[in-house]
DNA sequence: ACCTGAACACCGTTCAAGT
DNA sequence: ACCTGAACACCGTTCAAGT
């Protein structure tokens, strides 16, 4: 019975070949403009395959904003375990998030733009989500007890760090810039400066 | 009253009424559900007829965004007449910003999300959304004149401040924030105590 | 000039049917 | 259990036709 299962499977995994071939379109043509049953198609299978494995379409758009979200707190994470110094974790962890989004615009897009259903998103995504900004946290609260940082409620100094970064990532990648920051050096130059004005608002003096 | 309004529409009230509708839908149901044909039916036309006036759904959408740079703009101006000290002005630029997109959320998002096609999108879109932008650039400009912010590039300044005050409302609308803040108090605090932190990094000394 | 309905090629989603 | 095609109610856009 095994047997006949496995063999009747089109895929050995389809889910993942579904996010893979969901994250290639989202590339290709943009965040807003993709189609299920396009993935569907991309992945070899009918545009009604894909209701086995996801409930619609905004779960599928939820799993590839999960995967962004893991990909970043993985990042963070191994930033602050290469640098021991508080003022370089803080910095890089600014040079990290911006390098992921430049480099992932369209993914950057659909992570925060309004076209996924957070009423409706499996907890997973939320939890993910949340994890990335706790890799943020941290980074505060160790530099507050190094005493880099100044006293003062490290929700509020995550929030103004984090926001910092991602309002520069999605002007980025949104193109509201005139000038276009694309290459590595560009966006290490400025995700360094802008961190350091900010951080230097932060010091414990 | 029916008959009043189909006349109103052949004299070439139209287009605003199709803005209007568009406003409305998106405010009701959020950015990426709007659609052209119920753009019609609540404007009381067939579902053709706003290619009359926009060449697609594109150019409407865009339209939209164009009415809310405008606002901002205006906002921003007003509150440099109203304050002369470039302290205030910095810190009220802020709230400012942060005030209107957590007040129009939905239309936040539709003018930064990538639901927006800016290759080809009007001139005059880009023309209002700069002219958001030189308002915080002259606000800097002058906080340096006036010795409250360190000589350095003002681009660079108006663009952390821009990118910070951004993501925060990015956040906010995007609704990737646990606590909510919405009420103008929560708005005006957050708003000046990272405005102030931010402010301090840019201080001349 | 302005607006219309029909038509086309797409969508997301549901469902009875096949394997 | 997994996948399919047909069907339904939508969509943006085009076009010949009406006023």
């Amino acid at each position: 019975v095994a047997d006949k299962q496995k063999l009747s499977y089109h895929h050995g995994d389809l889910r993942n070949s579904l996010i893979q071939a969901a994250v290639a379109l989202v590339r290709e043509k943009g965040p807003h403009s993709l189609s299920l049953r396009e993935v569907a198609k991309k992945a070899g299978v009918s545009h009604t395959a894909p209701y086995r494995h996801f409930p619609d379409k905004n779960a599928l758009i939820c799993s590839i904003a999960e995967v962004g979200f893991r990909l970043l707190t993985a990042r963070l994470n191994l930033t602050q375990n290469h640098y021991p110094e508080p003022r370089d974790q803080f910095i890089e962890a600014g040079v990290v998030y911006l390098e992921l989004a430049v480099k992932n615009p369209e993914i950057t897009q659909l992570m925060f733009s309004g076209q996924i259903d957070r009423a409706t998103a499996p907890e997973s995504l939320h939890t993910a989500a949340r994890d990335a900004f706790n890799q943020l946290h941290k980074i505060v609260v160790n530099a507050q007890q190094r005493n880099l940082i100044r006293p003062g409620d490290p929700d509020e100094f995550a929030l103004s760090a984090w926001s910092m970064m991602h309002g520069l990532a999605m002007l980025i990648t949104g193109e509201q810039l005139d000038k276009s920051i694309r290459s590595p050096e560009d966006v290490r130059r400025l995700a360094t400066t802008v961190g350091a004005t900010l951080l230097d608002g932060l010091l414990a003096r």
